[in-house]
DNA sequence: CGTTGGCACTCGATAGCATCGAGTGCCAAC
DNA sequence: GTTGGCACTCGATGCTATCGAGTGCCAACG
């Protein structure tokens, strides 16, 4: 698409403005690789650049800043990334070390994350249909409510509370809990929706109400967000930092944007490509992470477009490895 | 301490301090109630206001600002603030339609808050000791890890990973799991300590590993944090913004914050008070919650020190009054 | 013909300076 | 004790000059 020439250019225009933040001219590209031309020479590369829509100048006779354009040809441009030795080294200290609740796992994952790039971190756990149910439990909490309470394989506690339409006693719950279990403990939570009618009308009626609570939470996937205040630095409007920080305070918008954006194929969404308006400003750089082979969630950085792409890619690259193989092992 | 005057001038200013973010002059106190006299009048007043330390003057000659003492006069001399009627129609609707999962409903009130005030919320969750067990479980998740779960009456559960220190079988959990739910059911959490030896060995060797790990997740109360968006508009510093966020992003900072301006019988903690530096351009409103007569939880927003104080007070102690009902009748 | 040094030009940023006005402190008079 | 009057302060606003980084264009060069 562009010669090897602007493409060294363009590179060298990215990588300087991501370190500035400041519009950069002739000037300061003639010293990069692959650039051993003269000033001149690299001003009619850029206005030719910019005519072509992948960098754009602030105003007349200033430097030039990349475009979303020159931000995407800049990512695909780029070969593997590969992570620093020191982040590296932290990345494998953190998952050789943690242990213990999942949630609190994936909660500290996105603050490493956080740490390696400044930028938030966001990780979706792993889907319900990702784990084998270990145990069931349907306990009475006051006359017409109990909890249904499932223990997932991968040490997941899935909750939701049952109104019942009547007062059942302990006992029938009980006998509940026994087919419920008998039929959901070794399938996936999604299971629930196949669990055979029973033939006692109390069991049964309680039966509906899990039924129907299944499905309703069942789409509500669970998402972690770290390092919110660490964004904030890259980032000088307050305004923009209100409305980034809004959209990171919806889990649903969070998991449906990164569902989106992984199911597009992507690893990088810069700007528009996000879908979200008030993401105009930010890229967000994802990564699937699979366990026992199979896709079960995501993780992912946010931060301003001007971002350290390199940087993130790698780090989200490896921490989603990571993770997914911590996981697997159980 | 002051006279009626200098207090009706001292409210006056941070009332209107409050609105505009400007400093206030002496010709915007003139006709403000309870000061029917000359700006030059008020002008001296206000100099004596600022030598006792209630003012500042941002430079010579410029309105003045309250100080920490300034808005700690003002809060101690408000009467009881009560909420206008479209937030409290706000509220009783808000605790009318809740239902289900108590972590929902707090996370929801946390936004209830914010939405009332436009600064962050923040609701610390009932204390473990505060409700009882209502079911316990142990679950193999490994060969040597297990989970051990608690259904607390109020629809919580608690859970906790146990690093085994040999294989146990399933026949085995199941023993710990009787054991100790004829111990802890109908008890407090709390009261795992308390859960006598058993004479199985294999069994007293889980349970020695169920003791440790209550003890290590005793501390943490889990705490809810929404809004923080909101509060971002009433600051002007980048830096203020990334500080205030930090904190917010450490629960146990926040949930120790909290406990502490309770413990010293303070509903507002304003600036310093708060015993936070970064916290210096913050105000705190807290007020406890009650379940069945019992102090629980803590419902609280967090702001600038110019905040709307009695509108936050009214909300928080109406919020925090109704989530006790709620949570008292099950 | 692509490349390059040269050059006039643009325009934001910075600094200096006058002006404006909100607000003050002080004082003499009531 | 209160008040109107008044000189004063000082940030904010606006204007102008200057500076300099960076540009576009062009003629000359290999």
């Amino acid at each position: 698409m562009l010669d090897e020439r602007k493409t060294s250019i363009l590179r060298a225009v990215v990588e300087e403005y991501i370190q500035t933040a400041q519009p950069v001219g002739s000037g300061h590209v003639v010293d990069a690789p692959g650039v051993s031309v003269s000033s001149a020479t690299v001003r009619n590369e850029m206005a030719a650049l910019e005519n072509d829509g992948y960098l754009v100048q602030p105003h007349t006779s200033a430097g030039r800043i990349p475009t979303e354009k020159g931000y995407r040809y800049f990512v695909d441009a780029l070969q593997q990334p590969v992570l620093d030795r020191s982040s590296a080294q932290q990345v494998r200290a953190f998952f050789d070390r943690t242990h213990g609740e999942i949630e609190r796992m994936l909660a500290d994952t996105t603050r490493l994350l956080s740490g390696l790039t400044d930028y938030a971190a966001v990780v979706v756990a792993p889907g319900r249909d990702a784990t084998q149910v270990r145990s069931v439990q349907i306990v009475g909490l006051a006359p017409t409510t109990a909890l249904f309470v499932a223990v997932l394989a991968d040490g997941s506690v899935e909750k939701t509370t049952l109104d019942l339409v009547a007062e059942v006693d302990e006992s029938a719950l009980d006998a509940v809990t026994v087919h419920v279990a008998a039929n959901l403990v070794g399938h996936p939570l999604s299971a629930l929706g196949g669990v055979p009618a029973s033939p006692d009308p109390v069991v049964e009626s309680v039966l509906g109400r899990v039924r129907v609570a299944a499905v309703d939470d069942g789409a509500d996937e669970h998402v972690f967000v770290g390092g919110a205040a660490r964004m904030v630095a890259s980032f000088e409007a307050v305004e923009t930092i209100r409305s980034v920080l809004s959209i990171l305070e919806e889990q649903l918008v969070v998991v449906s944007l990164l569902r989106d954006v992984v199911d597009r194929g992507l690893n990088v969404a810069i700007g528009s490509e996000t879908g979200m308006q008030p993401l105009a400003e930010c890229a967000l750089v994802v990564a699937p992470y699979t366990v026992d082979g199979e896709q079960v969630g995501t993780v992912g950085v946010l931060g301003p477009t001007r971002m350290n792409y390199p940087q993130a890619l790698a780090a989200v690259a490896v921490v989603g490895q990571r993770l997914g193989h911590r996981l697997s092992e159980g």
